[in-house]
RNA sequence: GUGACCGUAGCUCAGUUGGUCAGAGCGCCGCGUUGUGGUCGCGGAUGUCGGGGGUUCGAAUCCCCUCGGUCACCCCA
């Protein structure tokens, strides 16, 4: 066998099967979630002038040490997306859509930082953005959506966290004040998070460090610098979660990776999973962005999540794992290939999932193959069948009788579309899920 | 970017203080009389022991560099 020559670049990986059909069935019972509330695709470039994903802001120096970027051939100066929403805003403001417009995305997104797990510096994620909606009610159909997205993949163990930044202003008060409060008391704070204190004041109330912890306990909230209709709006938000049945816990101290969140902002954290990564979805309110890439004032709303730690903790609660048997029928041929070609063909043609061997394998390869394949029956095409132009149809899994029935090739398609009506999908989906 | 630990067949891993140490299980391929999978039995293939350099009579085993992985910091999905 030869060595590899490359590898997969540091920090991305491959998916590949079986693996992926989980894959293929996240994003299958995304989109189905999503479009039934009236979400559609947004597919768009997964690189952007630079701007898009850079503006200036806090976290300006943070996002820009992490971003993949580079000079293009003609000199543009070029970043691979680092998340979703940017991009989306960006189409908006270039299109301008009717509002609201209500898009949903499954995109890969790149950070050149240190890999561990549940990151890396190619990860993926899904989301959706509403755009130009200020009603609360739109930031509780974001967070029920989410929630109706984590439920389907059979997560339970999953809390809430929810927080409000208020508007812009309120949010510029509060951190001014905070950053003065701190400043007054630095010499209390762990000594890893000092520098943090006065640059990102409320990153540092969301220091996991004791020392930290107990000497920010009197902090001043973000809650208490909100102006009353900031109050209002978050007050209605909790009412429709309320009202829906959707659990929550008030997190004053949450703060989100971006700086362009107003209002709401929200996290789901699974329980069982115990590292620094957790967060497997999280979105809030960004009012201000559309301006900031030189749209009109719009009020929006949406989340992303990563594809990579949504499995992660639904592996840590033994849950969306995806059937394997994908293919009804296997077809068997030792007479050197011809009758498995033109048979699969006309199955497939009528919507089984139909597989074969190549390379004109023995009985004993391709029937194994066929067991492998967990298919539910075997054509078999030998000497005999094909003399009398027939097929040896061999059952492979219990459920389905250990007789094996000699069937004219002229109505192989009838018997064995009535022998797996029972087990057979609808052939547009070939993805099923199920939980253990 | 900083630090710790790790890197042996496709996968999971054994390899004692450097001297038949290149292995096991699973998987894969073939065979078990001439055409039938899953169990069982027999046989087989695959690795320059992540890569490069060094120490040594001799290194998977020690040292250095490098690449990659895991974890923490950082940051965040």
């Amino acid at each position: 066998m030869a060595r590899a020559k490359f590898q997969a670049p540091k920090g991305t990986h491959d998916v590949m099967p079986p693996e992926s059909a989980r894959w293929e069935a996240l994003l299958a019972a995304y989109s189905s979630v999503v479009s039934r509330a009236g979400y559609g695709l947004v597919q768009s470039p997964l690189f952007e002038e630079i701007g898009v994903f850079q503006r200036d802001s806090e976290g300006a120096d943070a996002v820009r040490k992490e971003m993949y970027d580079f000079s293009d051939k003609g000199g543009r100066h070029i970043a691979l997306r680092p998340e979703g929403t940017a991009s989306v805003v960006r189409a908006f403001v270039q299109h301008q859509p009717p509002t609201p417009w209500k898009v949903w995305y499954a995109t890969p997104a790149f950070r050149y930082e240190n890999v561990q797990a549940g990151r890396y510096r190619q990860h993926h994620q899904v989301g959706l953005e509403l755009l130009g909606a200020a009603d609360p009610d739109a930031d509780v159909e974001v967070i029920a959506l989410a929630a109706e997205f984590l439920t389907a993949l059979g997560l339970s163990d999953v809390k809430l966290q929810i927080n409000t930044m208020g508007t812009v202003e309120d949010r510029r008060r509060y951190v001014d004040a905070l950053r003065t409060w701190l400043g007054d008391r630095l010499d209390a704070l762990a000594p890893e998070d000092r520098e943090k204190a006065l640059v990102h004041p409320m990153r540092a109330l969301d220091s996991k460090r004791r020392q930290t912890r107990s000497a920010t306990v009197d902090a001043p909230l973000i809650g208490d610098h909100l102006s009353e209709a900031s109050v209002g709006h978050f007050e209605r938000v909790l009412a429709g979660l309320d009202s829906l049945g959707i659990a929550y816990d008030l997190a004053p101290r949450l703060v989100r990776g971006f700086d362009y969140y107003t209002h709401t902002t929200f996290e789901f954290v699974p329980s069982g999973v115990d590292n620094a990564q957790a967060t497997i979805l999280g979105g809030g309110r960004y009012d201000g962005l559309i301006e900031e890439l030189g749209g009109p004032p719009t009020p929006a709303v949406g989340f992303g999540s990563g594809i990579e730690r949504l499995l992660i903790a639904c592996d840590a609660e033994g849950v969306f794992s995806v059937r394997q048997d994908r293919l009804d029928v296997f077809v068997v041929d030792v007479t050197g290939g011809s009758h498995a070609r033109d048979i699969t063909a006309a199955l497939r043609a009528v919507g089984l999932r139909v597989d074969r061997s190549f390379d004109n394998r023995g009985m004993r390869a391709q029937m194994k193959a066929a067991d492998r394949s967990g298919a539910a029956v075997a054509v078999i095409i030998g000497d005999r069948e094909a003399e009398s132009a027939s097929a040896a149809v061999r059952p492979l899994r219990q459920h389905f009788g250990a007789e094996q029935a000699i069937v004219p090739l002229t109505s192989l398609v009838d018997h064995l579309t009535r022998v797996l009506a029972p087990i057979r999908t609808d052939p547009t989906t070939n993805t099923e899920l199920e939980n253990l």
